[in-house]
DNA sequence: GTCATTATTTGATATTTATCAAATGGCCTA
DNA sequence: TAGGCCATTTGATAAATATCAAATAATGAC
């Protein structure tokens, strides 16, 4: 995640995980928390260690999932993180988890008084760039099917795991034409 | 672009300016070139000075257009850049063109050698990254009317100045679809 | 275990978009 | 200005997906 992909001898890895330690925040929280609620300005990054949550907002009263975050992996409103506007955006704890929060203060004054980590920054932005678009890609290219697909080969787990429903928003279809996809293997 | 947002005094950025100018070239593209070519690692990031470019690539043999820049803004593979591996896009002068290339090298070594110039690298991956959020928001939200209108709205000058089908399979619809979309109104 | 609630599937039909084929329009060049 | 080439539109039909309604399956509370 955060310090993946990052070139750095033992010294410089023991105080990268120091200072960063030392602005994280563990807590264990049930499901269906809501992280960070829409309309709001949203201060953190979350990382969840343990178990799963998904970012979303409604769009003519409907609920859209824009991303899901397994383990490892990373999850904030990052329009609203960067940009310090509210937020569209909710994020929801869809099991019960360990999860880590790291505030934009904090985060702000760690690269005011480290400047040599903003390229761990950097790089963690370039890596989540990749993945939004291969995700443009895939929304282009190929069909509901295809997608749906992708999903059961990269992170099957995430089927097993959330309403189908999610999935459905994830993907730009319909909740029957995923139970439909579904059924047709 | 990569200057925007940023926080320097006035010596800071005419520092700035010096040391990314130094990495800088400049030069006129006629219609048609190809500044990067698939199946070969990126090197470059350019910077459309005037004129516009566009990024593509081959999907079934159909040829899709992956992202436009016009005036101001960035064009480049940016995951071979950033991962060193082959790309699969291609990148096309659509105009005769003004265009500044900065190569991957220089960037690395001008880091290197000044690391507080990483914010702006950040800075400016983290408005990429905004902007292709809000991409797949449309992708997954819009339906192409209002994709196209969308563009109608906030680039108007790109459906004067590229063909319909480039338009067309950015917006991930049929040239077809989109004639007929362009006859609603 | 039973009931209530929620999740998922199934069916019938409508809408959107793609596909294939052809016609029209614009523009360049000899 | 005629011919050729490419861009764009139009038409007919097929395929993908949405919508609305209802049935079935799964889950959690008691």
């Amino acid at each position: 995640m955060i310090f993946d992909n990052i070139e750095a001898n033992e010294q410089e890895l023991a105080s990268l995980s120091e200072d960063f330690g030392r602005i994280m925040t563990f807590k264990e929280h049930l499901k269906g928390t809501i992280l960070h609620k829409e309309d709001t300005v949203c201060n953190h990054l979350f990382i969840i260690q343990k178990g799963l949550a998904r970012a979303f907002y409604y769009k003519d009263g409907q609920d859209i999932t824009a991303h899901f975050a397994l383990e490892g992996t990373s999850i904030t409103a990052i329009d609203s993180l960067i940009q310090r506007k509210r937020s569209r955006y909710n994020i929801e704890v869809l099991e019960d988890s360990s999860i880590i929060s790291i505030s934009k203060e904090d985060m702000d004054a760690l690269l005011k008084e480290k400047p040599q980590y903003e390229k761990q920054i950097r790089l963690y932005m370039e890596q989540i760039y990749i993945d939004l678009a291969e995700r443009v890609e895939d929304l282009v290219f190929h069909s509901a099917k295809e997608r749906y697909d992708k999903i059961l080969e990269k992170t099957p787990q995430l089927i097993q795991r959330v309403n189908l429903k999610h999935i459905a928003s994830y993907l730009g279809i319909t909740q029957e034409t995923l139970s439909r996809i579904r059924a047709m293997d």
